[in-house]
DNA sequence: GCATACCAACTTGTATACAGAAAGGTGTGC
DNA sequence: GCACACCTTTCTGTATACAAGTTGGTATGC
């Protein structure tokens, strides 16, 4: 999981400068419509501006930031349809990838893959993992698994794009108990529908287990924007003068 | 069509090498396997390194090239997996933009597409354009246009991000008359069983069309490979010694 | 007091310089 | 003749210097 560019040597500068500038726009520290330039960003990161620009430039082809021309980079404002969107494709490729491994139930790698899954899915309340990120991480695993099971390495790819790029709000899914509990349920009868070879279903279920954490994303995600603005404001009072 | 990350300006230095190696990368001038340095190219493009290496970066996301640690470039061997695995996916995400429209036959904004794509496709034989890029190209148009319709812009930015990995093989399929002839035919069946609603004939009907389309080009390829190659070896001779 | 033109400070885009590391050739020991 | 070690060359990764252009403020004219 440590694909790195240069292999399995040490991350470059321009790899940990584009890893922290990620985690600081997930973390808001960095928000929607935030101005930066290439020069502050390598004084904070004490490095030079050339692996800045790498990693900005690397973040610019994935949507996070934008850049001005000759007049710096900005990050990239919230659009709710964008996450809708990628939602949308999530279901459509997700489908494609539980029909294919309905065609393929009596496959012995499928079958393990499935046995896998399930073992660690079909728990009784009292045994499932409560935390938030753990959780998150697990869901994650879970979609990529299912995709990744189907057998087409580039769509694994596109897929583990799109997971990237929805992390920063699908967490916040996760911060609610009955969500969490929600997606074991949803996830366990997935994994059963799948394995009944009944892909109708299975689609179905699928559809709506992620339906169902989109909606709930977009509430959570307004209400944390409105509130990480309202901080930023009262910490750097840049409005007065 | 000229999106280029600067806007409407001229483009930069970086985007115009970026363009002209993967113009040498689909022309075979640059073959799959060969390697290449950032000081070679910076020295034939008449520039510095630094735009030279942002636009290798760019082409190794876009998995035209893969970096060797101090150790120089090398553009990427063909995979025919690869290349099969992307016909699959649009497949996937043509088949759900195309269930999509049928769901939406009475909307005016797709009966405005869909007639002027008919009337694009559903021409006498005599009337058809013969030359292989122009067809191509109208080939090309023909699927994007069916997936924007479908009205989910990112799945449409990723659409034509495979479309354009695809169009170093894609191209090789319009070379054959018989070829072009089918695509016509298989348009406007596509076309016509969408406007009838039809939506799992529709399905089919593009599912063979993509299919068929990638059958003819994986023979074509590999030839021309070989064809390169052995040209390549009759100008070079840096074989001997 | 208002509008306009100029200027200075920044910012990106590009070129060049330097450092660290890998590869391949060469020479030496056997 | 063969193997091993060293060294030179070369290449990427990073830092720094320079060029081109935009923005915002200030001063001047009206």
């Amino acid at each position: 999981m440590k694909a790195e560019t240069s292999g399995g040597r040490a991350p470059s500068l321009a790899n940990q400068i584009y890893a922290r500038l990620k985690q600081d726009i997930f973390d808001f520290r960095l928000l929607p419509g935030d101005r930066i330039t290439e020069s502050h960003i390598a004084e904070r990161m004490g490095a030079s501006r050339t692996p800045v620009r790498e990693a900005l430039l690397r973040l610019q082809r994935e949507s996070y930031v934008d850049v001005l021309f000759r007049n710096g980079w900005q990050v990239k404002p919230f659009d709710f349809r964008y996450f809708e969107e990628l939602y949308d494709i999530r279901i459509v490729l997700e489908c494609s990838a539980v029909d294919r491994l309905c065609q393929r139930t009596r496959d012995t790698a499928t079958q393990t893959t499935l046995q896998q899954l399930k073992q660690q899915w079909s728990l009784p309340p009292t045994e499932r993992t409560t935390g938030g990120p753990t959780t998150c991480a697990m869901d994650e695993a879970f979609h990529g698994q299912l995709v990744a099971a189907a057998g087409n390495r580039e769509m694994t790819r596109i897929h583990q794009d799109l997971t990237e790029r929805l992390r920063i709000v699908r967490r916040l899914d996760f911060t609610q108990p009955a969500r969490i509990d929600a997606t074991y349920d949803e996830h366990s009868a997935i994994l059963q529908t799948i394995e009944e070879g009944r892909a109708a279903d299975a689609r179905l279920h699928l559809q709506q287990h992620i339906a169902s954490s989109r909606q709930a994303v977009r509430a959570i995600t307004l209400h944390m924007l409105q509130d990480a603005h309202a901080r930023n404001q009262n910490t750097t009072e840049h409005t007065a003068t």
